[in-house]
DNA sequence: TAGGTGATCTTG
DNA sequence: AAGATCACCTAT
């Protein structure tokens, strides 16, 4: 647990002025969640970043202040998340300083702790790529939903945790999932991924 | 590959 | 006020 490790994120470790170069950062971090008081974890092992003032993928493009945007111009170290296709919660890492409605999209988990709870949840019985692989998918394993939009990572019941360094050659970059909407902006290689990791999704 | 689902944002 | 859209997932 997070006393026990003593190694949480702090703060000023989720702020930057370069979402795209943060977002490689945490590949390897653990996302932790203590829901109905129970813990579960996992590695993280894929991401996309997301840029509210050059980026048309973004909600916040440009630099759109809306209800649902307001969390991304928060201050970083807090949770965005939002519902999407009227079903699935998707969590997002919040980076900037306040003011600045930069996000990073985290799509893919290796579970950790809480194998059974997450199961349970997901509906299945096998630990697999279904269980974790996927925004929605992991962020139902971790009991996360927009009740939890806005909420401080440094707190106790959403948190991350370091990870070990990982080697450059072992981060794959690529474009990035269902932004074709964004025109050219889709072509940019902002999803990173963690190469031969079995819970990548797609 | 198609259909589900509802909040969000625009008037497409 | 209504309609289009949607950072996805599951079962055919």
């Amino acid at each position: 647990m997070k006393s026990i490790v003593n190694n949480t994120l702090s703060k000023k470790d989720y702020l930057g002025h370069d979402v795209v170069r943060l977002a490689q950062l945490f590949l390897g971090s653990e996302l932790h969640t203590l829901s109905n008081n129970l813990h579960t974890a996992g590695r993280i092992v894929e991401v996309e970043a997301y840029c509210g003032a050059m980026d048309r993928a973004c909600h916040a493009y440009p630099e759109k202040r809306t209800k649902r945007t307001a969390t991304m111009y928060r201050a970083g170290g807090v949770a965005y998340i939002y519902l999407v296709y009227g079903m699935h919660h998707l969590f997002n890492i919040v980076t900037n300083t306040a003011g600045r409605a930069d996000a990073i999209l985290v799509r893919a988990i290796e579970p950790l702790v809480g194998l059974d709870i997450m199961k349970q949840r997901r509906n299945l019985n096998q630990n697999n790529k279904l269980l974790t692989g996927g925004p929605a998918r992991l962020s139902q394993a971790l009991g996360i939903t927009t009740r939890d939009n806005g909420t401080d990572l440094t707190g106790n019941r959403i948190w991350l945790t370091k990870g070990n360094y990982l080697k450059p050659d072992n981060i794959v970059a690529a474009t990035r999932i269902g932004v074709d909407y964004a025109g050219e902006d889709a072509l940019l290689p902002w999803r990173f991924y963690i190469k031969d990791n079995i819970y990548v999704s797609k």
